[in-house]
DNA sequence: CGATTGACGCAGA
DNA sequence: ATCTGCGCCAATC
């Protein structure tokens, strides 16, 4: 079995503390370009079920998007722990902080 | 098996 | 710069 799901869990398990990547990104290494909703769904419904680092995972515009006070406050601290540079606003610099696997 | 969901992404106004 | 709408697509209910 390779869900989507499993390819997106492996793949998150795989992003290294200090770094993150989008949904997007995720979705595409998963085998789907245009599945990022797939990841949100999938981290939204999942994320106390898998160890996930969900945290590390931020949108295309290297901000939280979680619509969840809680939540999102726990990312950007988990983010701040890890090294990551979170703006008040919850934004991050993806220059610096978005992991690119080896794809070559 | 059918409909809903959904932490996105991007184009258009 | 901000807001609105539409498309994706597989897991979940």
């Amino acid at each position: 079995m390779q869900p989507f799901t499993e390819k997106a869990i492996s793949i998150i398990k795989g992003i290294p503390p200090g770094m993150v990547m989008t949904y997007g990104q995720v979705a595409a290494y998963a085998g789907s370009p245009r599945g990022g909703r797939q990841v949100a769904r999938l981290l939204h419904s999942m994320s106390g079920k898998y160890d996930l680092p969900w945290h590390r995972v931020v949108n295309a515009q290297g901000q939280i998007m979680i619509q969840d006070p809680e939540a999102r406050f726990a990312q950007q601290t988990f983010l701040q722990q890890e090294g990551v540079e979170v703006s008040v606003n919850g934004k991050i610099d993806l220059s610096r902080f978005n992991f690119h696997p080896e794809s070559e």
